[in-house]
DNA sequence: CAAGACCGGTGAGTAAAATTCACTCATGCG
DNA sequence: CGCATGAGTGAATTTTACTCACCGGTCTTG
């Protein structure tokens, strides 16, 4: 009998970011869904109150100020639960955060967004270790790291999903409109990086494109190969991760793009911090960070 | 980044519920749900904050003082919510709810039970109509109708299951003696219902007794063949649900129990007046006095 | 002014979550 | 001791949430 208006718990959050986007597009970007769910979480929401929450225009969505005002008392509500669900969360250790990731990836995405992490998540320390492969939480004293799913995760670990790996061709600026004609394409130097000797079979492989190069060379990382590729000395396969601020910055140019290879990139973590506050925020902005990255969009 | 502590809020109401009874069994009843549906949202809820909510006794549960405060705050923010949706919902037209009801449940079963609604649902004003068969809303100007699953309800009717249906042989108290004796059976009179005339067969047919009368008469409402039966005139067949005032006071009994005949009673209403407060009320009010009659134990 | 991007709605299919069912265990009670 | 009661749980099932791929508008842009 308490509580006979309440409408589904669960149509809160994707309500209340829609109000505060002025967007369903945007509210399911913030939530990591696809607009779809959060249209129809509104819907059911709308439903269930038996009144309609937003004016629908065909570009704009005019949340009604009866929604506005439930959004208000929602989000209070919502901060009362949060705040004591915080005070009752066993209080987390203090120490640092020890996030383990690729060399590269590290020294080329993570590493130059660190002070955009020390802005948004001012309480939490991190701890970088470069490392690659198995991970091992306690022997190797690490809560989370960031591995692609070339190998079987372990067990026990939590795991979120960050972005899709995608591989494609890197080179000089210069050098681009060399690939793309025959007689040239001939004289390139392939660049390979030790740590994913296949990346350029498996780039040939899902694109059926043809590289015959006069030369090739090997180096141990790609932030090695990415270098050698910048300067000049032949054309690199890399993760577009990686690539991304070279490709920005116009030093590197993808000719071909790049696409997905089938591999994910995973937030690894302890189960048992799965509920730390400092590990949900870090996740949080990983997630926030590296969505993009995993937007088929940005494919360049 | 926001709400970084903000647990599943499905698992809030099987909490708050828990916490107020102390036990989740008595949760689940409120809920209308099993108790190991609470028990697993609580453990989740546990899971998500990484704490114990409760000291586990074996025969009860101590919410722990973090979990009396965590559900107060829960309490508080659910009625913040619930007040807002309050006010946004469409004001209800002020009239009557017309409900519809089986002439004999109507007699024996719901205006005996009237004052105990007017005094927990004092703002719900009910019109009831006797009547069985199929609903039509509109035609009937009925808003709400009780009916058993024996023939198919409207498409787009909401429905609300209530209790499952159990009949039994009711008669005399002096009476009983006779039907469990071999000679004395074959001397009693059944009583047969017009609105259900094969209530007996149904009944011989799920237990396998068998009943071979003197002689047989037929009533056409449920309600006088238990007078009938309270009059020592026979034996009646009855659903529990009509029987148990009668069975209480001990003006009849059932010596042979009440058994499922697969069916059940279900609330059916327009699928306008869903989000209804009022509707929600009255139906929350009829759930939870009919959980009993649904319940096995009760089965006399 | 057509081509494409963007937004929200939606049918169908799938994945995930909630729930039930049918048990177990532990224990207090007559 | 046998029984009743309350909670936990593995497996199965049902329900809900979500995704995918598409549509129809409309604003933008070359």
């Amino acid at each position: 009998m308490r509580w006979s208006a309440l409408p589904p718990l669960n149509t809160l959050l994707p309500f209340e970011a829609t109000v505060r986007h002025a967007s369903m597009t945007a509210a399911a970007r913030e939530l990591h869904v696809t607009h779809g769910a959060v249209s129809r979480q509104i819907q059911n929401l709308e439903r269930s109150l038996g009144t309609s929450l937003f004016e629908r225009r065909t570009r704009a969505l005019h949340p009604t100020p009866q929604a506005r005002q439930l959004a208000a008392v929602v989000r209070d509500a919502l901060d009362q639960i949060d705040a004591a669900a915080r005070q009752i969360a066993p209080r987390a250790p203090a120490g640092p955060l020890t996030l383990s990731c690729e060399p590269t990836l590290l020294m080329r995405w993570l590493i130059p967004r660190l002070p955009d992490l020390a802005a948004k998540v001012p309480d939490v320390t991190v701890h970088l270790s470069a490392g690659g492969g198995p991970v091992f939480f306690e022997r190797d004293d690490i809560d989370l790291a960031i591995r692609r799913d070339d190998f079987p995760f372990p067990e026990d670990a939590s795991r979120t999903r960050l972005f899709a790996e995608r591989i494609g061709p890197v080179c000089r600026p210069d050098l681009a409109a060399r690939l793309t004609d025959a007689a040239g394409a001939s004289q390139v130097t392939l660049l390979h990086t030790g740590t994913r000797p296949q990346a350029w079979d498996d780039w040939r492989r899902i694109t059926g494109l043809r590289a015959e190069p006069a030369s090739q060379q090997t180096l141990e990382h790609f932030y090695l190969t990415l270098q050698a590729a910048a300067a000049g000395v032949g054309v690199a396969i890399a993760p577009y991760a990686v690539a991304r601020d070279d490709l920005e910055r116009g030093q590197l140019v993808a000719p071909f793009g790049f696409v997905p290879d089938g591999t994910s990139y995973h937030l690894l973590g302890r189960p048992s911090h799965e509920q730390d506050g400092r590990v949900r925020r870090l996740t949080a902005w990983l997630r926030a960070r590296t969505s993009r990255l995993d937007d088929d969009s940005e494919q360049v």
